[in-house]
DNA sequence: ACATTGTGTAGTATTATGTCTACATTTGTT
DNA sequence: AACAAATGTAGACATAATACTACACAATGT
């Protein structure tokens, strides 16, 4: 059963690989430590359940590749790719998450992602990502590319999710919106004022032409099924 | 590394222990697959990747043990335990969910579950939630048996969703929450004042336990079921 | 290079909502 | 029957949220 791929084409890296985990389940990394030696061969891993620990790990060694799962603790959404790029700016970083891709992968590649696979990928989707990313190659599945090729509007018909067209502090704003934050929270959060908040507030409502938090949440939910 | 703890005690099981894994996430089954076989030595394991097709595999084979995820495809909440039972009354069921367990344990042991395991639990936790539900003890962590201790008011099984505790004129008031209808709107439609509504929202908050509109939303969610 | 649209951010005035308190009616309980 | 708890309803006052308006700066289109 072992499906060693060998190593990555061209593949410059000399020493051994090193891997960062970013992912609070352990059930999680067990299974993604199997798939990377299965793939490379013998690797360096090293995980952490936080997203402040990222940084720390990020700071004191080099890494090759970050697998980066969106709902860490102390997660910050699109800035952390950003503040990790930061710290060592070419390191490649896979976005695994159980938020929707149609939803949430174009806003992350925009901010920088060199991929972003989600956890419903099978398997052998899964090292298809680590190994396209690991050679420099951008990862998404089909169904996203076709998704970024399409909404280049040639049909009128675009069917491609509303959340498209939020700006990414919008898509902060609306992420904490749905976990039932209150304006004055969020402008806390965020360190804007309260009345910031309520212009997004104001602008996502429009964009998803809807009227409350509750439509917001059905509106938002259609598209993307799961995340917990 | 091998963590073989050998066959679970009072093994009335003759034939192979059978499991059936109810898990969308490819990711998340290698590894429950790995750390069964650590504990339990070769046993049979089935998987489903959504909630029909558990039904399905339920209908067709006896199981010793349903591990559960509640994020799965045609999920129905705490109804999906009647609904196992009521083809397998016997069977063990373990909720492995990343759903917060606090805020889901106890509904879900109410309904019936054998024990609630979130996914941010470590290996060893798994292994032990694992090993204590095929013996047919329940499982929690010490966290929510904390919980569970102090409402002793509640200790006695009271297996009935809040929503039951809802006055006639609050749960109106929360239909019309529900639907995204505001304060105002509400009084109007119901032709009391707007301090009213505000005092069933305040009361029904402080019934169902949630702060605001969202955790609300998602309580009844629990319990009125399913739609999607 | 210039015009236009999009984005991030606030101030102020206005409006909506929540809190605390209160009280008359029901309803439930010994 | 007698008393306690739950229910339906508001007023006064305090706090929170929104609508407008505005503006600088980035991105994009022509």
């Amino acid at each position: 059963m072992s499906t060693f791929v060998g190593w990555f084409s061209h593949s410059q890296i000399s020493t051994m690989t090193k891997i960062l985990l970013v992912e609070a389940h352990a059930i999680v990394r067990i299974a993604t430590k199997l798939i990377l030696n299965e793939i490379l061969g013998p690797v360096n891993i090293h995980e952490s359940q936080s997203f402040g620990a990222s940084l720390d790990q990020l700071a004191s060694d080099q890494f090759d590749l970050v697998m980066l799962d969106l709902t860490i603790p102390e997660g910050e959404s699109y800035h952390m790719i950003q503040k990790l790029r930061a710290i060592q700016p070419g390191v490649r970083i896979l976005i695994f998450s159980a938020k929707d891709e149609s939803l949430y992968a174009p806003h992350y590649l925009k901010a920088g992602a060199n991929g972003y696979l989600t956890k419903l990928a099978p398997d052998a989707e899964i090292k298809k990502a680590i190994l396209a990313v690991l050679n420099d190659e951008r990862y998404v599945s089909t169904t996203v590319r076709q998704q970024l090729g399409h909404n280049t509007s040639t049909t009128g018909l675009n069917h491609d999710s509303p959340l498209q067209y939020l700006s990414p502090r919008e898509m902060e704003v609306m992420d904490l919106l749905l976990k039932g934050k209150w304006t004055k929270e969020i402008a806390g959060e965020l360190k804007i004022t309260i009345s910031s908040v309520s212009t997004y507030k104001t602008r996502i409502f429009e964009k998803l032409e809807v009227s409350n938090l509750i439509e917001m949440f059905n509106k938002v939910q259609l598209y993307s099924g799961s995340q917990s």
